[in-house]
DNA sequence: TTCATTTTTAGACATTTGTCTAGTAGATTG
DNA sequence: CAATCTACTAGACAAATGTCTAAAAATGAA
């Protein structure tokens, strides 16, 4: 059974709208290092990830900036490029092999247009994210690097258990360089 | 005539469900440094920008830390406390005087549940407000402070005649004294 | 206008963070 | 197993940014 299943359902979806909604799902696989979304192409799906970490970033200088990793059992999204329907900043790849049950803006559109507990379920949605993401631009105007990495430790430790270091640095901002420095400083 | 109602006339209400809307906002006054939110308490409502500046900051080490202003002609809200109801981390204030047309969340639930095309306007609303966020939090991850203030300078040229350095220095996560610096290199 | 207050700039120095580099340890592959 | 690759750490130095302070400039009030 799909996790995305488990979790429409725990939140109070049943019968033919339950079924609607998963038929606008779909579940597509990738391999450690695929693409689920590139830079300058318009994202045009949403989705629910399954299994695996997905990593968002940009390519600067060479380097890649991480910004955000999503994993199980949350929505993924390169929000801007969906929600606008613009070609994407961001990169996101699979960092190990996975899956996300994918769905894409049309159907989005047609199960918020059907099924009016869709709808509430997506405000939720954004509201949630919006929380999430507004909490994290906090943290990174008031915080110090050391802070968000405690703060890091203490609410997300199952990231520092399965996504390499040098991703999380640049999601605190901070080089790989420093993030050791702040970790051997802790210790 | 409210800048509210102009907004809402603009994105399509009219008749019976515009008078609703309208009777669901309160217009209320703010002298400079009058608090819209304050620290610790949880704000109820959110509201729409008649007149103004309304500076979001919190106080660390006896210093305000910005890091949001809202202006004339855009929504307003405490966003963790209003959606999540919980005690607000910020404080939000009038950098001068102005006004807000104020919407509490019990009137916005009843607008939700009464007018089926004010629930799509609460999403795009919120996927606006979701992208804004997105897209500062990808600035402060991915840009400089120098590259931010650049930015800044020329997509919200408003904000550097209007606001204090100051606050902008903080907006883009760094001191007045590097403000100042970065200021001066670019002359 | 004049005085007081606030805002902005900037010098001098300290601290933080980045860059470049190299080394070690662990994983992966042939 | 050896060879290679990747992740992580860390030294040495450079650059960016912060702290403290003072003074100039702008603003507001009497």
């Amino acid at each position: 059974m799909l996790k995305v299943e488990k979790y429409f359902e725990a939140i109070g979806f049943a019968g033919d709208d339950l079924q609607k909604i998963l038929n606008a799902f779909k579940l597509e696989k990738f391999k450690k290092n695929d693409f689920v979304v590139e830079e300058g192409k318009t994202s045009r799906y949403m989705g629910f990830v399954e299994t695996g970490m997905f990593q968002y970033y940009v390519i600067q200088d060479g380097e890649e900036r991480t910004y955000y990793v999503s994993i199980e059992n949350t929505f993924f999204a390169s929000v801007l490029s969906f929600i606008s329907e613009t070609p994407s900043l961001e990169n996101v790849k699979a960092l190990v092999d996975g899956s996300i049950s994918m769905i894409s803006k049309t159907n989005l559109k047609m199960l918020l247009n059907e099924i009016p507990a869709f709808k509430d379920f997506y405000i939720s949605l954004l509201e949630v994210t919006l929380c999430g993401i507004d909490a994290s631009r906090y943290d990174l105007i008031v915080l110090t690097a050391e802070q968000r990495y405690e703060k890091m430790l203490k609410n997300e430790p199952h990231l520092l258990q399965q996504i390499p270091l040098q991703h999380l640095a640049s999601m605190l901002a901070v080089t790989p360089r420093h993030l050791s420095r702040i970790r051997s400083k802790i210790r």
